[in-house]
RNA sequence: GCGCGAUUAGCUCAGGGGGAGAGCACUACCUUGACACGGUAGGGGUCAUUGGUUCAAAUCCAAUAUCGCGCACCA
């Protein structure tokens, strides 16, 4: 990072318009040339401070920027630049993700218009293809990060796919399955037909959907009573090709006889006789209390086939087109496969009334194909012994979720967690290291590949499936960092592990979060991967709808950097961060709320370094720090260090500092409305004062704007560092990304009360002054008579405190004369304003109309009567008098005591003007 | 069905037991040597509804309504 200098930031002075595409894309290369973002960047952390880690949720090789990672991002920069700052050995751990199902489709659709499948070319030359596919465009997200200014430890880029993470997920698969904890099962899983793989649970997204509830008569056997058949309800009637049974409610009368007389059905269409049973999970108030039981096609059947011991008859091949076992069916779709059984019992008469009827149907989270049940073997992973301690990291607080609420949904999944179905019947990933012998049967898994069975010397053959892609990014924050093959993964992890801080989308609280809690803790003692978990808002649009390609209504990261810059974009994402589930964006507002902050920073700085020419550093530096120290010598001085020295106490606290907004806004409000609005016009006549004071307020104009550009440069990381490059600091470090945060402990003694109630009294006597100007249409350049009495308790050192203050107000109302004391009296002709403390008349002898001054102050009065009668009433109270805080009561006192002069003051100045 | 969240100015949202806030939009005035992407002054809200707790409720609690999210699904 020394070589910064040779880099030529340009240390000139601003130029006259913030063009931020003029700043950002060379600063971002002077920091990468520079060394990139390390653990130490240029020699600045200091190794006896606590570490500072965060892993990036890697995005998909598939992906490109959109607003929930310029959010997401945006906070994890935001989190790891003020860690830098702070001078703690700070790593942001960045990489992708080899996204199995996203990629693998992406890699179809390329063959696909070559006229090609997969099969044509076969596993070898489809993953060559995959490699490629990432080597193109795999890296084009990590470049997108770089243009929004994260600082990510880019010279160590890692991917599910390398080497060493795949070591990481052999061991992790080996060592479960030599716990037993990864085991084969033939069960229903999630199907997707059009991805031809299994799918976990949480990966099918439920939605409701418009269906009938279909009455099919199945007949019996032999009737029973005048019984002759029995009606079943059900949304899917093409299953009935594999039914192979019917349940109804033990305790359904309607059924009794049935049951008893151990009735079977002839099962239409495919002609199979099948058995009439009883089961708890029938509900009998449901549809017709009888159920079609298909055990190869539904969940629920499945587990009745189990309990009764019916034969499992798969009728669909694996794109969801009926196979040989449905008969005359076969080969047509799932679709097809309703309209003709439907219309077919329909014809044998065996079709009643259907129902209206909605129901959630399962969507495959990747392509929004209809999920199909299907009976299959797969692989598992236990997860109840898993989740135990992970439940628990929770409770004891060891992690915990930023807002809390989150917690309670991560229990409630946790507590009722099934078995993780890991395999993937796909050729992207990582493909499953169990190995099989068809000659002796062994069976098993390996960290190696194994060639020759163990047993018989025969050869093996490896499982054909991949892993879940969530599998690997399981292992993510540990495997990033080079366990379990790095030669010095254990000294890394000791130092910088747990990391801490992981922020994420909560739609993956579940996918991922939870299960990196699970591994880590399993394979790193017990360690948790990370102390805070920030879910932050989703990004919706400005009407509250989900972004998304199909409605057209996204908004793109890298087309706002290009409108507002970098800095902006961050801002008002920052801003709009609070404990709320969603954030609707609305371009306009929030961007140009954010793009106008970044001008006046810009233009507030421009104005500082405008008024330098005859300052020197060195006179007014640290002799060891070199820094620019600041000198209070006047109350607007005293002030805004008062000021700033309570924003940096505030963002030093702020709740482990996930509160963007609050600080986004403590910031912007500090800067424009304190700093800007007042301590700069304020500094506009003391410059003039005199030597000593126009030399405090240089001091204090640079030593307020460079800790002020330090707490924005997290946010605004590039307009920042332009000016702090051209502003007289006398700090000597390189970059603002490696200065020193503002600790607020330093700034403890700059806090003035007194100063900031001096202060008050100013503005309160200049914001009535230009109050009257508007009211009575004065123009601004007309000079104004004004003179100010106090009053209250300590009427003369408020006279004094304005005195003081007397030309900085002379300047600012352009007064034509200024005078204050406890005993002034109000001239004729002038009007009126009370404030606290305050009476502040000024002189408009032939400007104004009295009766409009009249009329004012009666309404004025008419609104403060109506206060003090609301106060009167409340201290008449006993129930106040005897409960409330004796602050509270006393406040109120004093308010109403204020009131009631205000009051009489009114009355008085009534009376004078007749 | 169960759980969670939201409901405050025209819009987007902060705040949070003791006199309603910001930005945008709106009105008036101001091109004063940082900034018109600006300045100054203003207008605008019974803080969803109903009950309760409290001396005091926009704020806490409970119901209701509307919107949103998640989980689980009865075929």
């Amino acid at each position: 990072m020394s070589e910064i200098e040779e880099n030529e930031l340009d240390k000139a002075a601003l130029p006259k318009n913030y063009d931020p595409k003029e700043i950002e894309g060379p600063l971002f290369t002077s920091w990468f040339e520079a060394g990139g973002f390390g653990r130490d960047v240029a020699g600045f952390a200091d190794a006896e401070k606590p570490s500072y880690t965060i892993v990036i949720p890697p995005p998909n090789i598939t992906g490109v920027l959109h607003m929930g990672h310029a959010l997401n991002n945006t906070l994890q920069d935001i989190l790891t630049r003020k860690a830098r700052m702070q001078g703690r050995p700070t790593r942001w751990v960045v990489g992708t993700d080899h996204a199995g199902i996203a990629t693998q489709n992406k890699v179809e659709q390329k063959l696909a218009a070559e006229g090609k499948t997969r099969f044509d070319v076969g596993r070898e030359a489809f993953l060559e293809a995959c490699w490629q596919w990432r080597d193109k465009y795999g890296s084009t997200i990590i470049e997108q990060l770089k243009s929004m200014g994260c600082s990510c430890d880019y010279n160590q880029e890692k991917f599910t796919m390398d080497a060493d993470y795949a070591t990481a997920i052999r061991k992790v698969f080996v060592d479960w399955w030599g716990k037993g904890l990864v085991y084969k099962g033939h069960r229903i899983i999630n199907w997707c037909p059009r991805c031809t793989t299994a799918l976990a649970d949480d990966e099918v997204e439920h939605q409701d959907e418009a269906g009938h509830l279909w009455h099919l008569r199945y007949p019996l056997v032999e009737p029973v009573g005048d019984i002759e058949y029995l009606v079943v309800a059900t949304t899917r009637p093409e299953t009935m090709l594999g039914d192979t049974g019917v349940a109804v409610s033990p305790d359904d009368d309607r059924y009794k006889a049935l049951v008893e007389a151990g009735a079977q059905v002839r099962l239409p269409l495919m002609d199979r006789i099948i058995p009439v049973f009883t089961d708890d999970y029938v509900d009998a108030e449901f549809g017709t209390g009888a159920v079609k039981v298909t055990p190869a096609h539904d969940p629920n059947d499945f587990d009745m086939g189990q309990r009764h011991d019916l034969e499992q008859i798969n009728i669909f091949t694996e794109e969801a087109v009926v196979n040989e076992n449905g008969g005359r069916f076969a080969g047509l779709t799932r679709e097809e496969a309703r309209e003709a059984v439907v219309a077919a019992l329909e014809d044998l008469g065996l079709l009643d009334t259907p129902e209206e009827h909605d129901h959630a149907v399962g969507h495959c989270y990747r392509c929004g194909t209809t999920i199909e049940p299907w009976l299959s073997d797969q692989w598992f992973v236990k997860m109840s012994e898993l989740a135990a301690p992970a439940i628990e990291a929770v409770r004891t607080g060891e992690v915990v979720f930023h807002p809390k609420r989150w917690e309670n949904v991560y229990y409630r999944w946790m507590e009722n967690i099934r078995d993780w179905c890991i395999s993937r019947q796909l050729w992207w990933g990582h493909r499953i290291p169990v190995f099989y012998c068809d000659t002796c049967g062994w069976v098993g898994a390996s960290e190696e590949d194994l060639t020759v069975c163990p047993e018989c010397g025969a050869a093996l053959r490896q499982d054909e499936d991949v892993l879940d892609t969530w599998f690997s990014s399981q292992l993510w924050p540990f495997a990033t960092q080079g366990w379990p093959s790095d030669a010095g993964w254990q000294a890394e992890l000791a130092a910088y592990y747990p990391t801490q801080v992981l922020s994420t989308a909560r739609d993956i609280i579940f996918l991922w979060v939870a299960r990196m809690i699970m591994s880590s803790m399993n394979f790193l003692d017990g360690q948790v991967p990370f102390r805070d978990v920030i879910v932050h808002p989703t990004v919706l649009d400005k009407h509250g709808n989900i972004m998304s390609k199909s409605r057209g209504n996204g908004v793109d990261p890298l087309v706002l950097i290009d409108k507002y810059g970098a800095d902006s974009m961050r801002f008002g994402l920052a801003l709009q961060v609070t404990g709320a589930q969603d954030l609707k964006f609305d371009e306009e507002k929030i961007m140009t709320m954010a793009r106008n902050f970044s001008t006046k920073v810009w233009n507030a700085s421009r104005y500082v370094l405008m008024n330098l020419e005859d300052f020197d550093v060195a006179a007014v530096s640290d002799k060891e720090t070199g820094r620019v120290t600041p000198e209070a010598v006047t109350d607007a001085d005293r002030w805004i260090l008062s000021r700033l020295a309570r924003l940096t106490r505030e963002l030093g606290e702020g709740r482990e500092g996930y509160d963007f907004g609050v600080i986004a806004r403590a910031l912007y409000s500090f800067f424009w409305n304190e700093f800007c609005d007042w301590y700069i016009e304020l500094s506009k006549s003391q410059l003039n004062l005199g030597s000593e004071e126009r030399l405090a307020a240089q001091r204090n104009l640079v030593f307020v704007l460079d800790n002020a550009l330090r707490m924005l440069h997290p946010f605004m990381p590039f307009i920042t560092e332009k000016i702090w490059l051209s502003l007289p600091h006398g700090d000597d470090r390189p970059s603002l990304m490696v200065a020193e945060w503002p600790c607020g402990e330093d700034f403890a003694d700059f806090i003035d009360e007194r100063a900031e109630c001096a202060v008050e009294q100013l503005c309160a006597v200049v914001g009535a002054v230009r109050a009257t100007r508007a009211r009575y249409g004065i123009s601004p350049k007309h000079p104004l008579g004004v003179i100010v009495k106090t009053t209250g308790d300590d009427a003369a050192t408020g006279s004094e405190m304005l005195f003081a203050q007397a030309s900085q107000i002379e300047s600012l109302a352009r007064t034509a004369s200024f005078t204050v004391s406890p005993s002034a009296e109000k001239p004729a002709h002038s009007s009126v304003t009370i404030a606290s403390a305050l009476e502040i008349y000024i002189v408009l002898e032939g400007l104004v109309d009295f009766d409009a001054e009249r009329a004012r102050l009666t309404k004025e009065r008419d609104k403060k009567a109506v206060d003090l009668e609301k106060l009167n009433k409340k201290l008449n109270n006993e129930g106040f008098l005897a409960k409330a805080d004796a602050a509270v009561i006393e406040k109120t006192r004093e308010d109403a005591g204020e009131l009631k002069i205000s009051l009489e003051q009114l009355e008085q100045q009534l009376a004078d003007l007749g």
